[in-house]
DNA sequence: TTCAAACTAGGACAGACGTCCTAATTCAGA
DNA sequence: TCTGAATTAGGACGTCTGTCCTAGTTTGAA
C-alpha cells in the first residue's frame, strides 16, 4: 500500500518542483524535504533522476488527456472546446504569471540540456495540437486545421511567456479576448448557419 | 590591452553559452574551456557568476539598442521597421529552432531560479516593446500603441516557442506571413492614404 | 634595465549533487 | 507468532560546482 503512495508523493512533489523551479534546479533533497522521506530512499523507487521526469511526464500525459476528454464531454460545439482551452491561461492566470507555462517551459528547458526526454515532453504539446486540430476540423476548416491549431498553441506560449516576464494580468484578458474573437470570427465566417447551435439550447 | 579583450571573450563566450545551454547549466569550466583560459583566472575579472550573467545582459542590452536603431535607419516608414522586427525570426531562425529566443528563454529561466537579475533580463523585453509602441504610434494608433507592441512581442514569442520544440521551419514562414499581414491590414485600415508611401519611392 | 602593476595558471576549499550501499524497520501471509 | 519480502533511513562515494588564494608571468612606463 504505502509503495504506491510513497511513489505517487515523489512523482506529484517533482511535478510540482519541476514546473515552479525547473528540472535542473530541483534536487533530491528538495523533493525528499517535500516528500518528507529520506533522501537515500530515492533509489528504490527510480533509479536516476531522469527516471522521475519520465514518470512526471507522463502523469502530465495522462492528466492532459483526460482534462481534453472533459472538454469534449462539456463542450457539445468545436467552438466552445476551443474556448476552454483558450481560457486556460486565466483559469492558471496566477501559476503562469509566476511560473510560466509548465508544457512550454519544460520542453525550453529540456532543449537547452539537450535531454533525452525532449521528445517525451514535446508530445505534451502534440496532445494539444492533435485535440485542436481535430476541433477545427469539426468547425469545418479540414484543409488548414493543423496551422490554425498551432497558430492558437503559438498564441497561447507567447500569452504565457510575457505574462510571466511583466506580471500582467491585464495583459492576459486582452489576448484571451482577442483569441476569442478570433475565433469567433473564423467560426461564423465558416459556419455561418451554426453560430451557437449547441444540442442543449 | 589583453585585459578589456579577455574581458570581452569571457562574456562573449558566455553570452553563446548562456543562449544555448541555460545559464545554470553553464559553467565555469564550460566557459573557460572556450576562451581557452584558466578556470580559477575568472576572479580576477569577475568576482561572482552573478556578475558575469549582468555583464552578459548588459552586452544584449547594448546590441539590441543599436539594432533597434539601426532598423529606425534603414526604414523610414513605422511599417518597414516593425517588418524588421517580424523578420528576426527568419533570419534566426536555425538558432531558434535550436535553441528559442534568447530574451524569452533567459528571462523564463531567471524566474524559475527567483533570480535577481530578472528585473533586468525583462529590460530586454520593454526594449522592444516601448521601441515596438512607438512605432505604432507613428502609424497613428497613439492609443493601443503598447497594446498592439505586446500582441506582436506575444506572437514573436509563441512562434519561437513551438518552432524551438517541433523544429519546423515552415510554420515559422507561415506565421510570419501572417504577422505581416495582420500589420498591413492594420497600416492600411488606420493610415489609408499611406499605404505605401515611403519617401524612396 | 628596473620595478610596480596588471594579469594568469593551477589548485585548494567547502558544499552540493546524483548515485549507491547496507542495516534497520514495517508489513503481509502462513 | 514467525518469516521472508517490501520498504525505509542514514550515510558513504566520487564528482562537480562556485569561490577564493597564491605563486608566477607578462606588461608598460621610468
Amino acid at each position: 500500500m504505502s509503495h504506491k503512495k510513497t511513489r505517487e508523493h515523489i512523482v506529484e512533489a517533482a511535478d510540482t518542483l519541476f514546473y515552479e523551479r525547473g528540472f535542473e534546479h530541483t534536487s533530491f533533497s528538495d523533493i525528499a524535504k517535500n516528500v518528507k522521506i529520506s533522501r537515500g530512499n530515492f533509489y528504490y523507487h527510480f533509479k536516476t533522476k531522469d527516471d522521475i521526469l519520465d514518470a512526471v511526464i507522463n502523469v502530465r500525459l495522462t492528466k492532459t488527456r483526460s482534462m481534453l476528454a472533459q472538454w469534449e464531454i462539456e463542450g457539445d460545439h468545436p467552438a466552445d472546446r476551443i474556448r476552454s482551452f483558450i481560457h486556460i491561461l486565466i483559469a492558471n492566470g496566477e501559476k503562469i504569471k509566476r511560473y510560466g507555462c509548465p508544457v512550454g517551459t519544460l520542453c525550453s528547458e529540456l532543449a537547452k540540456l539537450d535531454h533525452p526526454s525532449q521528445s517525451d515532453a514535446n508530445r505534451l504539446f502534440t496532445l494539444f495540437r492533435t485535440w485542436l486540430c481535430r476541433q477545427f476540423g469539426l468547425l469545418g476548416r479540414e484543409e488548414d486545421a493543423d496551422d490554425l491549431a498551432m497558430h492558437l498553441l503559438a498564441r497561447s506560449q507567447g500569452v504565457a511567456t510575457l505574462a510571466n516576464a511583466f506580471n500582467d494580468e491585464k495583459f492576459i484578458q486582452q489576448e484571451v479576448k482577442q483569441m476569442c474573437d478570433w475565433l469567433k470570427a473564423y467560426t461564423e465566417h465558416v459556419v455561418p448557419n451554426e453560430h451557437s447551435d449547441q444540442e442543449t439550447g
